[in-house]
DNA sequence: AATCTATATTCAAATATTCGAATATATTAT
DNA sequence: ATAATATATTCGAATATTTGAATATAGATT
């Protein structure tokens, strides 16, 4: 595989790698919405939210189509949405391995049955 | 969703936000490797190759196993190669829009004169 | 035109990441 | 015990990211 193609994935990661921005996408699940509903829903500094919208805009993860004075933002591909599932599973999957970590480390061994 | 979840999420998705880490976690797709065969062929520093998966083994992303004088890696959920895979997908389409866009801008204006 | 509203940008400080160089550790071989 | 091999860690410099504060812009309203 190219290295470009290597650090373009990067890149996207990059973008992903906040809280803040997964919220964003997270609430543009639902379809596009206004900069200033995004900071009320996600209760933030204005500036702060603007400046994690320009993160997702430079990688062209999100969208903006100007209305009169405001600036609704969407989704670019829903396909990102599809990653973020992906990510949910593997959370949970990563969840239920530690939780049986923990309760085989109450019960007594009990390998190969 | 908790913002626990996000910041997970987040700190997965900055693991992966690195050319190198992903081209570890592609050698990896193959079955576990020795740290000297990822450093042999990502052709690196070994000490750069060595941080890197610090770093995936921090998010527990890999998971290494001793052999006497060498230490084995490999991806502790193949799900992360769905990640990656997704992305390639991402990339794809993108390409194309962009590829899309380039040559509508060639051709003579076919949109409100 | 003055002002209000919605959003974006700039700046600087704090923090985090990346890298190469040097060093440390653990295992095997002599 | 010494040396060789494989891998990991530490350190410091360079670079990038994140944040809040202040400021700028663009469209709407008066």
């Amino acid at each position: 595989m190219p290295d470009s193609l290597r650090q373009f994935k990067a890149d996207i990661f990059q973008a992903l790698a906040h809280p803040t921005r997964i919220a964003i996408l997270e609430l543009l699940s639902g379809g596009e919405l206004a900069a200033g509903a995004l900071i009320e829903k996600l209760g933030m500094e204005q500036a702060n939210v603007s400046q994690h919208l320009a993160v997702l805009r430079a990688k062209q993860i999100v969208v903006n189509r100007k209305a009169g004075n405001q600036v609704f933002y969407s989704a670019r591909d829903p396909i990102i949405f599809e990653v973020l599932a992906l990510m949910r599973t593997y959370f949970h999957k990563q969840l239920q391995e530690t939780l049986g970590m923990l309760s085989e480390m109450d019960a007594p061994a009990e390998k190969a049955p």
